[in-house]
DNA sequence: CGTCGAATTGACTAGGATCAACTAGTGTGG
DNA sequence: CCACACTAGTTGATCCTAGTCAATTCGACG
């Protein structure tokens, strides 16, 4: 397959269901019990924090937000889910956080009973959960140690695929490193997702663009000019 | 019971494993594979962040924290764990965090490999990390947008059992509101936890100690004179 | 009593928040 | 097609919280 620089990325930010083994036995399982498919377009909140939890939620095809509010308002965007993700499997009995679309999303829901008499397919869940408990490790270190510019340079970097990994080469050979990416995300979103104020957000893309790093096509398409340097923005290296 | 007022609180803050229905299950499977006791002294380290991860531990006894770094030597704390908690089960093949001791600590260690031969033991684990993410989530909203006064007083509050829930009424009748905690942690610690740098996790300490708030029995052993008074500094109400 | 590391306090600085003005983009209706 | 309104985003000026750097105090221990 080409290495397609134009391309606009647009999954690899969110947290994946890991395509694991238990993939099989887990969509044999989700045929087999009464599993309801919603849609809901962009914005749209599927449930509030506090809310009754009776029901699990897979996405089909989408991307959700979960967050939660202060009393004062103060919201605080704690995890971004991507397709084959699930959501909204509680500790106690109430949702713990609000979820909202960033995108048209399909989900396909299923009572929590169901979820929870089926023992053998925890592992699946398993994964899934730990796969998003790293990146709430990686976010808690974002949130408590990086500067506004590490934090919207981090945030960048999440929707570029297969790069900053253990052993990141830097770009395809003889390709220039630049990447499109869509952001799907008001301001105000992903100030509340980085710890940080739109007008903030506003000010760090603005210097971005100002030093070649990036270029704002659109309000929510950018074009990274060089993926490697902005790594070296992330504060991870 | 009586109320012990003066008791000495030292579990609260954190994470623990759920006392749940597996619980039974659980133990018959530790005890059937190849399990292995370590004893740890305070602040010793179990394993860095980036070492091959191929042992998963449960806490018999005692506290553990887990923390990554950036390059350039900033810490975050990204959990705190107690009794029955498990960590070490990474998503990939590699730890992901760093864990260390607050405390003397007894620890079960098993092989990765046996934990995950045993898949109808998932859900005692599902609920473990369930319980994780949740407190994740809400540390996710300290770091991301509470203040200093009201992270200290959040990590504070921690330290008092049975408080601070959604329907909570205040302190037991004709008892005064005061609650003496042992922290177990240094000022550094505290700092990395909260996201904030020493100097100003003391500032707080003293400034909270200067309006009446609390006592600084010894370093690490505080009293809350009015814990109520203590919940409405943490900005969740 | 002296030493050493941890904690506290003080003076100063800076990064990001706040508040306010302005601009661009989108949609509506004449 | 353009005028207008409305919202989201940008930019500027100022403020303030928490960080930094330095000096001092405290506490544990030999």
């Amino acid at each position: 397959m080409a290495y397609l620089h134009n391309e606009i990325r647009n999954e690899t930010h969110l947290v994946p269901g890991l395509p694991v083994d238990g993939e099989q036995a887990w969509s044999d399982f989700m045929n087999s019990v009464n599993t309801k498919i919603c849609r809901f377009a962009q914005h749209d909140v599927i449930f509030y924090e506090g809310d009754m939890a009776d029901r699990v939620f897979e996405i089909v095809e989408g991307a959700v937000m979960l967050y939660k509010l202060l009393p004062d308002g103060r919201r605080q965007v704690v995890e971004m889910l991507g397709p084959q993700a699930l959501f909204g499997i509680p500790a106690h009995g109430i949702y713990d956080c609000a979820a909202e679309t960033l995108v048209p999303t399909v989900l396909r829901s299923l009572r929590r009973r169901d979820l929870e008499e089926q023992m053998d397919l925890q592992q699946h869940i398993t994964r899934c959960l730990l796969s998003q408990m790293e990146r709430l490790h990686d976010h808690a270190v974002l949130l408590g140690r990086k500067s506004a510019t590490e934090r919207v340079a981090s945030f960048l970097f999440r929707f570029v695929a297969n790069r900053g990994g253990v052993g990141c080469t830097g770009p395809a050979k003889g390709e220039t490193d630049e990447e499109t990416v869509r952001l799907n995300m008001t301001r105000q979103e992903i100030a509340d997702f980085l710890g940080l104020t739109i007008e903030t957000v506003s000010r760090v893309f603005s210097d971005m663009k100002r030093r070649g790093v990036i270029c704002i096509e659109k309000t929510d398409q950018i074009r990274i000019n060089n993926v490697c340097g902005l790594c070296h923005l992330t504060g991870a290296h």
